[in-house]
Parts: C-alpha cells; structure tokens; sequence
DNA sequence: CATGCAGTACGATAGAAGTCGTACTACATA
DNA sequence: TATGTAGTACGACTTCTATCGTACTGCATG
C-alpha cells in the first residue's frame, strides 16, 4: 500500500512557500470521499477545468479567466466552487483574483491513479457536425 | 501504452462459454466515457454494487436478490439501469433472473486504475449513531 | 390454472444540480 | 472619486436524478 506521493505520477506539484493566502474552505485529505470527488468529475466542463490545470498549468496558480472558458462568470463560479468543496481543487484569494490548482498531493495520496484518468481524458465531440 | 489486460489489476474476469444469454444493450468498450462512468460511480449506493461484485463475487454472474440491498425493487432497477448503460456493468436474463457482472478487462483497458479505487473505497458512517 | 417469484415499466413526487441574469463587493488606478 | 476588473451572492428557471408505489410480464411448479 503506498504511503503518500511515491508511486505518484509526475504532476506538478505547487510549492507553498507559507506567505501565501489562506486557502478558501476545503476538507480535509482525511475528509475526501471518493463519490464527492467523483461526481465533481463526472461532468465534462469541469473535467475540462481539471485537465487543463494538470497538462497546462505554470508553476503557479490560475485565475478562472486563464481557462477561456465560454460561459458566463455566475456558471464558472459554480463549478469552481463544485470541485474545491468536492476537495479536486484548492483555491487563494490573490487581491482580485481568486486562482486554482489541483490538490495532486493529496488526490494521490487518497486515490492513486485518478488524476492520470483525467489527464488522459478526451473532451466528447464538440456538436454533431452540421447537417 | 497497455493494449488490454497486460497491467491490469487482478479482478476475477468471468469466462464467456459462448453458450450465455446475449447481453443486455451496453455501450461498446470504445463508447465508454469517463464523464459517464464516474457519474454510475458517484452514488454510495452503485459503488456499494460494484465493490461487492469486484470483491465477494463467485466465477458467475449474480442477480439482484445476491446483494441485499434493502431497497424496493424499483429502485435496484433503477440503479443496475445506471450502471449498465454507463457500462460499469454488463447484465445477462437467465431465465427470471437478470445477472450481473463488472465489465473488469473493459473498464481496465479503458481507466486503468479506476476498479482499484472502487474496491478499495469505505462505505461512508453508515448514520449518526442515535441521539 | 392459481400461486409465487424476479424483475421491469410507468408514473408521481421531491430534491439536487446546471444555467444564467442581475446586482453587488473589493481592489486598482487614472 | 469615477471607472474598470475579478469574482461572488442571490434568485429564477429548468433539467436531471433518486425514490418508491403500483401494476405488469414471464417462468416455474403445485
């Protein structure tokens, strides 16, 4: 049985170089439920969001307008706040923006293996081609 | 990149004599999304099934009745329906009863790792221990 | 043929979740 | 202080999902 992040796939792993805000309301590592975090990534935008924090994210945190994501701001807002109360993501408030990453540590850590099923997902076909 | 069961985890996979009931309508292995298959796994009750199946199930299939669940027999449909169709599932008629098995070199071949996380998944406090 | 059995189908209901407009807060800066 | 910016809060609406009662099908067997 694994202890921590030592059979972990390579994802960046954030430093936290303790001035850092204070991450918004979160559970705990002990407090992740695999149907909670499931279900925060068993809809595709949000698997979108995940995906793309763990392929294409810089060493540091990302606002929600990084995501160029086409819907209005009331909608991300829900689903950021859908995968950070599920425990999928951590968020800080950095003066206006509020940035995001993935919890890699932990999410290894409780459920090994799940973050290479999102890295490795593919976004559905985007609409049935024209008639 | 593993082809098929190469990697894969030691679940029972059930042998299929060729002599069996044909399948209920299922999604083929390639038609398998993940956004769907963690929504079938995002309800304690349907990760309850799965695990079960993955850890007491014999070398066949078993019906409804096996895995006492005290629920009203609607709502079991309900539920084996869920995760047929996701294509966690695979379920056969024999005769009265309609058999079920976890698609385990699909699902593998598709999400390795994913069956490892269900079997190992804890059933959540089962209430609050009375006032 | 009557009964029992395994399970489905249908339909009603209730609650959860996604979508999004509008109004709002907080900060930066000209 | 006025404007722009990043994002939240609230509320409305809609869609989806879970739950479950009731009625039904199909088979076995007395």
């Amino acid at each position: 049985m694994p202890t921590t992040t030592a059979d972990a796939p390579a994802f960046k792993v954030l430093p936290e170089p303790s001035d850092l805000p204070e991450p918004l309301a979160e559970p705990a590592v002990d407090e992740l439920r695999l149907e909670n975090v499931l279900g925060a990534l068993s809809d595709p935008l949000r698997l979108t969001i995940v995906r793309k924090l763990l392929l294409e994210s810089e060493d540091f945190d990302h606002s929600c307008g990084w995501f160029g994501l086409d819907r209005p701001k009331s909608s991300l807002t829900h689903h950021f706040k859908a995968l950070r109360e599920a425990g999928v993501t951590r968020q800080r408030q950095y003066g206006l923006e509020r940035r995001s990453h993935v919890r890699v540590d932990d999410l290894n850590a409780r459920f090994p293996g799940l973050l290479d099923l999102v890295a490795a997902w593919t976004p559905p076909a985007p609409r049935a081609p024209q008639a």
